[in-house]
DNA sequence: CAGTGGTCTAGACCACTTC
DNA sequence: AAGTGGTCTAGACCACTGC
């Protein structure tokens, strides 16, 4: 019997490489959102790559929307905490071209303990203390979301609702700042569905109207997920906006 | 009283100018979806750049889905005929990971006058001739999709019931083999509604259940509206899947 | 083997920001 | 003026495809 050889370790260019170490640093906290790293000589003369290889890998992550690019400043980490990417994710708007600005209430902030479906999302074992918050949104004194969501304690030691309630802003730019956890994309599945007794309340809405439910995971470096999320929007006048390319 | 001088005509990189010139011959037909454009090497004789800048030029393009490179064989026109491309635009999938196959039923195809709103949409005027179209898509025999479907008729002279029902494939795959036009984008607004009595026969549910309601317009080459749609989806078993970045 | 896109380099120069 | 990212070039070589 003959072992079959290893196939080929896949041809991986340099720039990947450079790529994956840039991301390493990130992943490592070596620098922040927010902060400026080396400029693409440094970075050229620290792997001992040109210039142009550098700017390959820096070009991507930038795509992706990790680092940012400012002519004459710098390349920086991208960072929630930025005016206009405060609500990167949010992809309600009303259906006037106004504005939206939603005001926060936060109703609950509980320790419990991870079920299945939690668990498998998160990628932690049944039972692993995790932390639940309630919030409702609300336009012009109406409410318009109610939003579940799902936090591995792990990683946000401390987290009350009064700490909540303090903070006066997006929630990701929170995660950002008390908790050095930057979210760097997310997967929603939506689905239409009926108010109950429970969203009736939190909502203000007859039972059986129709809601918008908007389930979420939101992953930081390294495809880690650390956050679920379920809303359930009122889109009497507002609309979830997606474009398609 | 001095004149404030108009501001200086802002910086456009050559690489800018190039894609713009391979866009005009993608609008014109020049070269049609499927087909394989130049070489860069040809390209950068062409347009006297080098090869480099048509790089940059062609790489944008790509990023946008306009271009589809192909390592040893050349750079392809985009098309909704290719295998993986023909659903590019649908983000309905089943809950469970099953793959989903739709049967299309084309119900009706009518020759009308454009409302206001429609007019507004596809950038006609109020009164001009449009087609309404109208289907149901069912997986296992189940209806899952109503659609009514708005086209301007200059583009789409000829279009009868009989010739959608003679085609066995998606929409867009459609318009591009019959009707030269090839779909580049679309934005979504979605909202829940709930189940009226015509909706209720086309999708088999009882009146006052909940509804996934996607109005998409598309667009061709120079962001020209096309089509609208409306559809509404059962989201019983299925969802409507979204990746942020 | 020829032709295509993909990678990498080195160097020149431009545009923007800051001091 | 110095430092950053942005553009453009020219040339070498690699990886993949198809004849």
């Amino acid at each position: 019997m003959t072992l079959i050889s290893e196939p080929v370790a896949s041809f991986s260019p340099l720039y990947e490489q450079i790529k994956a170490m840039i991301l390493a640093s990130l992943q490592a906290s070596e620098w922040l959102p927010g902060d400026a790293i080396p400029s693409e000589m440094d970075l050229a003369a620290r792997y001992a790559v040109s210039q142009g290889t550098v700017r390959k890998a820096i070009d991507e992550l930038a795509a992706q929307n990790l680092l940012v690019r400012r002519q004459g400043k710098g390349t920086f980490v991208a960072t929630h905490q930025e005016e206009g990417w405060q609500y990167r994710f949010l992809r309600l708007e009303t259906d006037s071209a106004e504005k939206l600005h939603l005001k926060n209430r936060f109703l609950a902030c509980e320790y419990i303990k991870a079920d299945a479906h939690t668990a498998q999302l998160l990628k932690l074992k049944v039972g692993d203390p995790i932390i639940r918050i309630d919030r409702v949104q609300s336009s012009m004194g109406k409410p318009i979301v109610f939003e579940e969501i799902w936090l591995p304690e792990g990683r946000f030691k401390g987290l009350t609702l009064d700490s909540l309630n303090a903070w006066a802003g997006p929630m990701y730019a929170f995660y950002e700042g008390e908790y050095a956890t930057h979210m760097v994309r997310a997967e929603e599945k939506i689905k239409a569905v009926l108010v109950n007794q429970t969203l009736a309340q939190y909502l203000q809405l007859p039972v059986g109207s129709a809601l918008l439910s908007v389930e979420r995971v939101a992953f930081t470096y390294g495809n880690k997920p650390v956050e679920i999320r379920h809303a359930r929007y009122d889109t009497s006048d507002h609309h979830y906006d997606n474009k398609l390319n």
